[in-house]
DNA sequence: GGAATGATGTACAACGTTGTAAATCACGGC
DNA sequence: GCCGTGATTTACAACGTTGTACATCATTCC
């Protein structure tokens, strides 16, 4: 169907292969052959087979970028920033969702579609150990949030402890004495959750005020109708809180969606923080305080990283910690001026 | 590196062709050369190699998905379905951003990348006429949105001026008068923003409203900030609106910013509707009442259509008008209980 | 018993590319 | 005139897969 090096090589009078070394860069090409066989690839159009190449090569040229879910925000400002990354680099990326789900997760790892992939960036939500277990030996792979196992692979994220306290000293530096927390997780080894918990604790502990087990409410997932509900769990309480730490910003939104239909003045009467500075959060009424991660940060990191295991490195797993910081807005700060 | 074909024949005692046959389930193979190649693919681990196969067939199982910007949701929740019905036909999905620009537009279809890909489908912008231009002829390709030369390509969008007519009218029978609408667009064909621009016309004439040019509010793109600013140059206005038609649900969030920040009432003094049903209008107080395409119905028939193509379908342009349905909610209905 | 039929298995080529090794050529030095 | 050197070009094989054509074998039919 498409042009091929042959159709090059027979118009311009030389060997396949002498076409194909002027298409590389080849240094002993006599410059008149070099341009004869230019201007037969101008002619015919032709472009380099990928495929080809690939088989060839043993690569493919792909990422894969494996997401519990593109319409999750912060993952779609992630995948943005990967995809930007790798294309810079002339690499393409594959998208995967897994839902979260476990078997979903296996499949896409130890599929006959991961052998296409010459490495692999997975955001683990859900997942354990077992997954790891069904990762091909010879893929490379970076990790991206808290669930890693250390050692296991590189692995890329924010200091989630000290970014939680960040935000919950915020909260109590407002002056607030109960502050909750919406996000926790039943599961007993999930991650992002266990060390978010783990810095408000501390948080709360520096400024000796006692953490109430009452005010940390467990969700089954991220999503905005989560944060809504534990909210709405939160105001039924007997002794209510008057600060909120969401463990993200949809969280936040829905929590904040929740306050405001009860008619609760936010942050008069209750203050909130998420975090990952989504879009939305910039925009809410009031805006979101959050911490923002440094999303190009890990992005670059997570790529950089891939890219040199599938270049060789076999030096031992990496850890990098990506920075974040605290951006105060109206849900904590109210309204200052327009 | 990997195990192949090769090495499972040599285990199993036959033929590199007969392991194949075995892996595609050729009809005339004995029951015990079966099981043999069978065994010999688990002990192995063997898993074919899609790249040699895509050589082979010409195909490389993957589809493009051009889209402006992950980050915006409305592209997100569209991405994620794609991926979603690709998947579950076996195809992978490769995405890439165009940021609006036309030459990256240009690049990505025409580069030696588009050569990998079996089909694409693209979600216009900013592109025009020399777009297709530089589209392999041999590509299938499947438009979203409205920016389509018909009888270029299949094409996949909805009914864009009755959406805009539904949501005009929505407003105009809440007793409003003075509508404006958030959205045009300078440059002369711009696809949707000209057929949202007449539908919203239509509606102001069907109902006696003679439509005023300075509620009309141009913008650059349809981000957040953009629909923030469309409604401050409203709001400064001598004759402000009391309802305003934004064409996509970020403008209209933007908008809805705006307003609360400036102390507006929605929808007492100012009534507002979206356009693209995101996540985000579903949690914002006010909730926004948004005309709601039906995306799933979008990317299957999207997908449906490329896969056609790619079977080799030569039939003329198709056009699917997908479904629409206006969801009313307290941006223009008011708080109604909780 | 011979031939036709169908089942089963194999060798080879090809998809488009590039590394390897070897062939060819030009040229300067003796 | 011969050789060595280095530049230039080429044939071949290989990456892993599968279609085509053919070989082999058993079965059935006349």
């Amino acid at each position: 169907m498409g042009v091929s090096l042959k159709d090059v090589a027979k118009l311009a009078g030389v060997s396949v292969k002498t076409a194909s070394n002027v298409v590389n860069d080849y240094r002993h090409v006599s410059e008149a052959t070099r341009t004869r066989v230019r201007s037969a690839i101008d002619e015919l159009g032709y472009q380099p087979n990928l495929t080809a190449r690939h088989l060839r090569y043993g690569r493919s040229g792909l990422l894969g970028l494996a997401l519990p879910e593109l319409d999750v925000p912060y993952f779609a400002e992630l995948a943005k920033e990967v995809i930007a990354v790798a294309e810079q680099r002339s690499w393409s990326v594959l998208i995967d969702q897994t839902d979260g789900r476990g078997d979903r997760e296996r499949l896409l790892v130890s599929g006959s579609r991961a052998r296409t992939l010459d490495g692999l960036i997975i955001s683990p939500l859900a997942l354990g150990a077992d997954y790891f277990a069904a990762l091909r030996a010879d893929m490379p792979v970076v990790l991206l949030g808290e669930k890693a196992a250390p050692g296991t692979a590189d692995h890329v994220a924010i200091d989630n402890v000290a970014a939680a306290e960040d935000a919950t000293a915020h909260l109590i530096g407002l002056g607030r004495r109960r502050v909750a927390a919406i996000g926790h997780q039943r599961e007993p080894s999930a991650g992002t959750a266990e060390v978010r918990l783990r810095g408000y604790r501390r948080a709360l502990l520096a400024a000796g005020i006692r953490p109430d087990p009452a005010l940390v409410v467990p969700v089954d997932s991220y999503h905005r109708p989560d944060g809504a509900e534990a909210m709405r769990h939160l105001l039924a309480l007997p002794n209510p809180p008057d600060a909120v730490f969401c463990f993200n910003d949809l969280l936040a939104l829905g929590a904040l969606r929740t306050l405001l239909a009860s008619g609760v003045r936010v942050p008069e009467e209750v203050a909130i923080v998420g975090v990952d500075d989504v879009e939305d959060g910039r925009f809410s009424t009031p805006t979101l305080t959050t911490v923002a991660p440094d999303k190009a940060q890990i992005a670059q990191a997570a790529v950089s990283m891939l890219l040199e295991r599938i270049g060789g490195s076999r030096c031992r797993p990496r850890e990098l910690i990506a920075g974040h910081r605290l951006i105060v807005r109206e849900s904590t700060a109210g309204r200052t001026l327009e």
